[in-house]
DNA sequence: GTTTACTGGTGAAACGTTTGAGCTGTTGCG
DNA sequence: CGCAACAGCTCAAACGTTTCACCAGTAAAC
């Protein structure tokens, strides 16, 4: 194959603004649709530019202070956990969902430890994004102080009692996971069981606090134990939940990977799901339609999470006042892994 | 809460040269570890830079031509068939594994239609990526001729023959499928059957004249069935096979998502894995290992697929000579899906 | 017929960095 | 001693936009 040409040199607002017969200025006022040109020299500097095949170039208009081009999205989990959990791409493809029609792109970074803050700050003073979303948030997070202190337009997916002075987008979990045990206990459960993701997660705690709670009002006997989202700490948990004296009849997951593990474990163990023992997943993905028997879950729209969650941020870099945005309750979706248990 | 105090101005490299006592393009030179200052001045300016806490950017940089920030990434599929198939975010993450490394940020599109070019033209034009990654290259594709007119640094991820003037990095998928099907061949198949991924793409069609190809010469009566990847058309497509009147004992799918689901379909015929019927997955991710029977898989490394990718597309960026990196084939391993048919 | 207001535009500075040409002072060589 | 070579540094232009102050013309108001 011949090197093909790398083309011609760029295209500039200059080129079009020459062919048009005026300024750059007003080849920039008429690209944006401001005030200032009239309508006939409008559609001229228009065509021009549409002829000529130029596209703006982002960095130097970031440069000079224009446009919103560039959200950041900061991911912090082991890689290697990235690939199952469907959370994420599916709360990407909500964020690009609403990115898509402004025309604005996605900066993505992955770390590991908590190198995240670091990241935020190149980015924000490198002039490479125009605002973030904070996803994973901590209790006493760190993000949120040195963040606000640069002055970073962001928005924080978590409770607002952790956002500190940003504007977040939020799932009312606590209600959720009280639906959850309620539904277990007109089951007939008594003796329930949560596997939680890593304790530090802000909405850990506050399920963890909502279970308990709503678990001593019904009168049951409940217990949480720590994981981590992963298939393999999700079947430990489970494993050590099965092997204690008085074992629980039904385990609530934070998501659904962990719980389609525990599906695994029954097996070991011997016991068929539901009569043994009924299992709940979170984050209803497809994931759970695919296991025999499939999984009850508590369904959460991520894909409009991550889209709310986009909106909101173009609410915060466009100046909008600051609002608190629940999203919704997850709702149950009862399938064949919950039943009463056989007594 | 307050108004956190949007910080002071942001600091600039100026800035770190006033406090050195020396010219903005000393510093410059001193942060790039060119040679042009003394040991001790460059000494001076990072120290100054660091007390600073300046940060470049990279807007500024990438409009004067210096310095390779970011590459990027166009996916074309459906968002939500994104969220369930691994693939993608294992391979994001095995890219940002080197990106992380040289300091380079992943600019990510998800589009629905054929807007990738365009995306492309505005992100190289723009001068937003020094670089791009493209992906689910099709046969006769679009994008080839189109990149390569721009002149813009690419990678492609597929068979070199598909990849124009581009470095390609791929996996030997012809050899892969020959394994699987004889490795089913001498378990005692005759009758095997393929799902395939959607016609179009570039690596389908390799799959799918390999499988018949091998099929032929071991005397096995072979037939592809085409779905799309999704949990759902997997199904169907399963379903199909099964309903024929010679059914095969053994099917390949060419992903892990269809595999599984088929389990399902499996389930639902009254058919016992794998007793009746053989299923073998690819792109084994841990989603093969959750179910029961686990899934026998083709393994293929995606994270350091990704990694593979990225660390080429460096070399173009960088104008090191092209060559064409083949990743690895994919490699067997068995587990409890695949056995000798019943007869 | 002068002032006022407005429309439609221009010119130039500014954004923060890179880079190549040029300048200075020191050293080495013949 | 005179000159070349070089290290170490400075100057200023350039990258492509945006924006703000300003100006010319015209129309409306008085």
């Amino acid at each position: 194959m011949t090197d093909s040409v790398p083309s011609e040199r760029r295209v500039t607002i200059k080129d079009v603004a020459a062919r048009a017969g005026v300024s750059t200025a007003a080849v920039s006022i008429a690209l944006h649709d401001r005030p200032g040109v009239s309508a006939s020299t409008k559609e001229r500097i228009l065509a021009v530019a549409r002829e000529l095949g130029w596209r703006p170039n982002l960095a130097a208009a970031s440069l000079s202070g224009g446009g919103l081009h560039t959200v950041g999205l900061v991911i912090a989990r082991p890689a290697r956990l990235l690939g199952l959990e469907p959370f994420y791409m599916e709360f990407i493809s909500g964020i690009e969902s609403v990115l898509v029609r402004r025309s604005c792109s996605l900066l993505l970074r992955l770390v590991d430890g908590d190198e995240e803050i670091e990241v935020h700050r190149e980015w924000w003073q490198g002039g490479r994004v125009n605002g973030s979303i904070l996803v994973d948030l901590h209790v006493d997070d760190p993000r949120i102080p040195a963040l606000a202190e640069l002055g970073l337009p962001a928005v924080v997916v978590g409770h607002p009692s952790l956002a500190g002075p940003f504007t977040s987008v939020w799932t009312e979990d606590a209600e959720a996971i009280t639906e959850a045990v309620r539904y277990l206990a007109a089951l007939g459960h008594r003796r329930v069981a949560r596997v939680s993701g890593p304790p530090e997660l802000g909405h850990s705690v506050i399920r963890t606090a909502a279970f308990t709670e709503v678990a001593r009002d019904l009168g049951l006997e409940a217990r949480t134990v720590v994981a981590d989202f992963s298939a393999d700490q999700g079947s430990r948990a489970c494993r050590t939940l099965l092997l204690s004296p008085d074992r629980p009849t039904a385990i609530v997951f934070d998501n659904d990977v962990m719980a389609v593990a525990a599906l695994g474990v029954a097996a070991e163990f011997g016991l068929s799901v539901p009569g043994d023992l009924s299992l709940l997943a979170w984050d209803d993905s497809q994931l759970c339609q695919l296991t025999r028997p499939t999984l009850s879950a508590m369904r959460h729209d991520v894909f409009s999470f991550g889209a709310q969650a986009a909106e909101a941020l173009f609410g915060v870099m466009t100046n909008r006042p600051p609002v608190e945005r629940l999203v919704h309750a997850p709702s149950l979706v009862p399938r064949a892994s919950t039943a009463p248990p056989r007594v």
